[in-house]
DNA sequence: GCGCCATGTAAGCGGCGCATACTTTCGTGT
DNA sequence: ACACGAAAGTATGCGCCGCTTACATGGCGC
């Protein structure tokens, strides 16, 4: 049954097995004949279901920025009793703890693709979700009268770069310096520069 | 005489093919039989002078750091007569610049590389050195005892991480909701985000 | 002036992305 | 029940790639 000429669900197979070598050795080391082979299948196949190999790449993307998107609404139902400010900063720690979990998914999402929205419109909905996590945590704390007169706009992008941004240095091993202690997760560090950007955002807002 | 069994410099016109190439098509569409016949020369050549691929864009990557340090030098001593706290801002500004006017080296620089750090002492060397700038900006803010009760590496950490987050969502194109009027460069979001810093981080402490 | 060795060349291996032409199977309409 | 067309997988081949090995060239120190 497993010998049929038909896979059945060679598209996620595909998608599983690329997952899984971009874990390995990263995207350097994966190729489309490679995955073909790990789901047992010939070297062509692959492309009844995928276009070329950035067809594959940006279903994969699109499966990571639903995954995050997951992992933000996770954290945003789970810290339900807590102050908004408090939320957003969960937000943000959560981002880092995403790209940390699977760096490899974390570059190809970001990075490696042009425009990543115009490889296809699943792709660009799913940045959106993902997206809008931020901007209405920013929202919720506006609504509190914490932001003083810092534009909302600018609250969110600058939370949105500092995450974004410890999470991308992490991964390319800069931060070492910063940790303290045994911990080398990187979470600590996301959990440290969230909570100054915090202090110092809302005392500045009286 | 540019015909020449021997070529001379081979060595810097690879790399210089291969900075073009990197500018062209991105990573992905650079490759070293490609520089060598850019370069006029062999595809066998290039191993003469770069064990591998990767010992190449090594290379590039060192001398993309060595840029930036010297960028942001540049900054350091052009804001001579400005006060400590707008010499930082600036310098994070002139980071972004570098990111945006040379999108596909920073991406080579940060990311697309294990542990940078690892591959060679002089890459290394050139990291330390432009990873220098900002602690010592965030030293000189000190010194004038505009940080109140923030920690300085954690002060250090958070204007690293904005303008690094900043420069890496910028070129994905996740910033373009961000920009206003018709400025599309970039820079006025750099601009805007480092002013919000420095107002929070300033106004919190006193 | 001569020989050594760094520097370049030629040719070839296996792997890759992708296109084309062929084969097998599934599902559907009568 | 069954033919048949479309969907899904195979076989083969092209050109490019990274990299290796064996060989050719010529600049430089002795």
């Amino acid at each position: 049954m497993t010998e049929r000429y038909h896979h059945g669900d060679l598209r996620d197979a595909l998608l599983a097995a690329a997952t899984d070598m971009l874990a390995e050795t990263g995207p350097r080391g994966l190729s489309l004949r490679e995955a073909a082979r790990r789901a047992g299948v010939s070297t062509g196949a692959p492309y009844r279901h995928f276009k070329d190999k950035d067809a594959l790449l940006t279903a994969l993307a699109t499966r990571g920025f639903l995954a995050l998107d997951a992992a933000l609404r996770a954290v945003d139902t789970a810290a339900a009793d807590a102050t908004p400010l408090e939320r957003l900063r969960r937000l943000g720690v959560a981002y880092v703890e995403f790209a940390i979990a699977q760096p490899a998914l974390f570059r190809l999402m970001f990075g490696e693709f042009g425009p990543a929205t115009d490889a296809s419109e699943e792709l660009a909905q799913a940045v959106r979700a993902s997206g809008a996590h931020l901007p209405a945590a920013v929202e919720a704390v506006r609504r509190e009268g914490l932001l003083g007169d810092f534009e909302t706009e600018d609250v969110t992008l600058l939370a949105w770069s500092v995450v974004h941004g410890v999470a991308s240095l992490y991964l390319d091993g800069h931060l070492h310096a910063f940790e303290r202690d045994g911990e080398s997760s990187g979470v600590g560090v996301a959990e440290r520069v969230t909570r100054v950007l915090v202090a110092a955002v809302s005392s500045a807002a009286h």
